[in-house]
DNA sequence: TATGAATGAGAGTTCATTCAT
DNA sequence: TATGAATGAACTCTCATTCAT
């Protein structure tokens, strides 16, 4: 088990046994095939792949997995799951729509900047369109943005943030931005922590967002 | 300010040979195949439902490309040309960085508003795998990303925008900010016009980029 | 083509295209199958087996059957309705039932008789218990059957057949009868010529059902 | 003359080991295989089917047989081995060659009569492959048949039995119907009884070997 | 003796690609 | 140029069998 498993992210479900052995060899592969399929992607990845580098043989991998859209599945949900039972509980303890929202921006970052192959697949996989695939992850895509649309309308609800505003686009700039972080970071080659460029994106986000801001800049449209 | 149906990300390359005739079946192919991947996905669309959807033989898929996956390269490359083409044309006529980023923003929610087809491709099959998009589309994004890059370096050089943010991030900012609004309008069914966001995305950029707005918002890191 | 396009058994029919080429792969893949299937039953015979044999390739087979299963069942189907075609019409054409039975009788031996490859298919695969298979095989078993109880209840209605018996006990006497000479005949290694054995067959049976006949020796049950 | 549920081709052999909790798993094993055979074929059938049934583990299985196959054949064996003995040992009692045909039949139908399993797993699955049958089961079929022959042989030379027929072909058309009748009881799901048909099927085998009988019906081939 | 997790060979099937027509 | 039948490599998944416990 080579992962740090204090990643929020990290994959560290329990579905697949009882026993520590069951569990460890689950892992195990669950790990592999999240490298595997950063590397090359899910259709280009084989089973044979997945268990070679999980160190166990082909037949193995099925009996702790359906199929191999299941071990994708299960990783995703696992990890997402993980990440919003951790930042619910993280976001509530803050008071502000604000730091509330720089709160969520650093965990995501941060999550993913832990685990650089599950930031990959999270980056690609969820947005192959297989349509059973694009529903699956639709559904983690509103759990999230539901959380930020909140922080957005309490802010605006007490002023501090512009209503003139759909609470839905702003919270999927909100998302874009920082997506586009992990994006960017998972190309560069990861040189640096991506969980750094938070206070960045969260600061033009909210002086974006900030009621009263001067909008002269923004007032024409172009079209 | 409406554009025609001749949006600028249409694949409407010519390599496939000089007569007209040749020329159509060409474009009858790329449009089929960017139907079929929008639809199943690149792993799962076949030669044959190209070629059906073409309303030509398999065989004749290979006289035009060399496999699937140039296809596809083919696709977004002609679609993507074409769109940076127009765009840098476009931008070139406008004076303000403000002007300019709001132009950019409109275009591309506008070309992918447009054909839909051609949005799901760029938005799902785009981040196949790690290697894919580092090598191939990578080169694209980068040449979007320095359009942009540009736009805010000006503003930041003339004193309009905040020199406290690198233009790198910023531009990724308003990158993944659009790039999330397409996404969304695709799994939304898009029942609205795509580009009528362009407004909401483009003020909260310019707003939270503004030099001398009230920061005081977003003072405080929570690291 | 190497079978015997005369036997009226041979799978001949023609779902398989419309060409002339086409046919003649297609009854290839089929005799080839049958072959293979009569060497190393159902289950232990590969699709590349039958492809070899055919002297095409695996994928091949698939343009003609969409899979194992169906080969076995067209194979089966094809040839048993064009027995039962041709038997139907050259039953019709007697007058007694004694005729049409020793007709059939010869009939069904000849047939087999003249292919040993399916032959040894109808003896062997035509009882494997998958559920399918046996309802599928049942159906035809009671086509063929119902002739021969047809031609009974005759010979019991005019007198000539003893009435004491049930007629579908007795068809199955007589098929059983036929039946086991096949077998038998497959696996002698078949030296001999298996419709040379219809009129001893015949004869045990028409004696046995003889109404009047001599039944002394059968007066005493045993239980 | 009605007999127990202790019939003589319940698969009861031995061969397991020496303690009588070995024999009873043993036999477990066994009775499970026939089960599962019967139900769903040799080919379909999984060891961990039959181990299940016999409420063991896989692995149990291989220590008391050496393969799927053996059990297979163990079934067979056991079952045939001791219904000749006990055949041959009733058969022997009797005076004529009526009798003791008519008590083999009864023997044959009752003893599959009595155990449904089986029954099916001799009507289908003893005909798997022309190896499979001439190899092994042939050799089954020889030893039952040369009862029937010598029975049939012993009516010919004392004169009851006619003697224009071989007594090779006249067994088979006595197992042939026997053998049919019994696949028509499986297929039909067993309602009635099947050694309730006994007496029809001797009735007409010994009426048609009755020599002195009147043999007109039949005189005319039909080559 | 009993277990059942692990193995890995092997099968059916698909489909991108080729090429004779 | 166009066709589409043919190819065969490559894949996923199954399951008989083994063996450490």
């Amino acid at each position: 088990m080579k992962r740090d498993s204090q990643a929020p992210l990290a994959a560290t479900g329990n579905a697949g046994g009882g026993t520590n052995r069951n569990a460890e060899k689950y892992q195990r592969i669950l790990d592999a095939a999240v490298a595997v399929f950063a590397d090359k992607g899910f259709f280009n990845s084989r089973i044979s792949d997945i268990a070679d580098r999980a160190g166990v043989a082909d037949g193995t991998v099925y009996l702790y997995f359906k199929n191999k859209e299941e071990i994708l599945m299960t990783a995703i949900n696992t990890a997402f799951d993980a990440f919003m039972r951790n930042t619910r509980t993280e976001v509530e303890k803050l008071a502000t729509p604000a730091e509330r929202l720089r709160r969520l921006a650093f965990l995501h970052l941060d999550a993913l900047g832990s685990n650089r192959n599950l930031a990959v697949v999270f980056q690609m996989e969820l947005r192959q369109s297989t349509r059973f695939l694009s529903e699956f992850s639709h559904h983690h895509m509103v759990e999230y943005l539901s959380l930020v649309r909140a922080a957005i309308g309490d802010g605006q609800a007490n002023g501090i943030f512009r209503r003139d505003m759909s609470d839905k686009i702003a919270a999927n700039c909100f998302f874009g931005a920082l997506d586009e972080m992990v994006t960017s970071w998972v190309l560069s080659g990861h040189e640096y922590r991506l969980s750094n460029v938070t206070d960045s994106v969260v600061d033009i986000f909210l002086n974006g967002m900030h009621s009263g801001g001067n909008q002269a800049v923004a007032t024409t449209g172009v079209q």
